[in-house]
DNA sequence: CCTGAAAGCTAGCCCGC
DNA sequence: GCGGGCTAGCTTTCAGG
């Protein structure tokens, strides 16, 4: 498995405060050089351990203000892929969360406006076999480091 | 407001695949040259647009692999700071979402185990008057661009 | 918005422990 | 296996046009 020590927990600690951060800078943080660090950070792409870099978004800044979670139930006719494989296709759609229990389902969207909203979720409604949805609005969020 | 043109909307599409991209890769995408990508880039800095990088993790691999959403719903007396505050001191605390209804908050966290996800839990069970809380338990899950 | 040059960074070596 | 130091080439940065 991956064997990340301590020294690769305050490597990752810096890179999810700043994903852009300087190989140098980072050895300075941690004491090491910067052939070091850049050989740590290699090798937890390599493993699988950091999958990727991304830009963080203020989306309510670029008009995409209203964001909510719908629980999907559906019949066990339904496959799980059949809700997973429609929700990815709809763009508006940020992440899947199949559950166990009930619902069987979490989806978390983020739309413009309530309209738009409405169409997602009667687009999520015609997936599959699905008995029955309910939509939490979201009216405030904190996420970690956001 | 913020004047995000089609370039720009380009721009966050290439940082959001790949956030260490270089600014000269972008210039290529864009058809621009490396001084007015940087520009576009730390304009949408200052603008509040980009809010920063980070780093993608799995956090399976890191003996992280247990997610969950609590539901939390509480009296009217308590405060939605008295729950949000609680929660974000507790480090296994993904996010925080307020929600208009029913339930009135739901968290997302993410831990190590069964055993640890009850403790966390009750701890959040012991913030504000909190008078029910449901677990939801995720089984797998889809992110866009994850 | 572009060009150009200096400073800084990255990516790949070799070497020692 | 781990680390450090080096260098060539690229990227970033900040003038000026």
């Amino acid at each position: 498995m991956s064997d990340v020590d301590e020294t690769d927990h305050r490597l990752l600690a810096l890179l999810h405060e700043d994903g852009r951060r300087t190989y140098s800078e980072m050895a300075g943080e941690v004491g090491l050089s910067v052939a070091a660090v850049k050989r740590r950070v290699d090798r937890m792409r390599e493993a699988g351990v950091i999958t990727g870099f991304t830009v963080q978004v203020d989306h309510v800044k670029l008009g995409w203000g209203v964001e909510a979670f719908t629980e999907l139930r559906y019949t066990g006719r339904t496959g799980v892929n059949d809700i997973v494989t429609t929700a990815t296709t709809v763009p508006e759609v940020q992440a899947v969360y199949t559950i166990a229990g009930d619902p069987d389902a979490l989806v978390h969207v983020r739309v413009r406006d309530l309209p738009h909203l409405q169409s997602v979720i009667d687009t999520l409604r015609r997936a599959g076999t699905v008995t029955g949805t309910k939509t939490l609005m979201v009216l405030g969020s904190w996420t970690r480091e956001g």
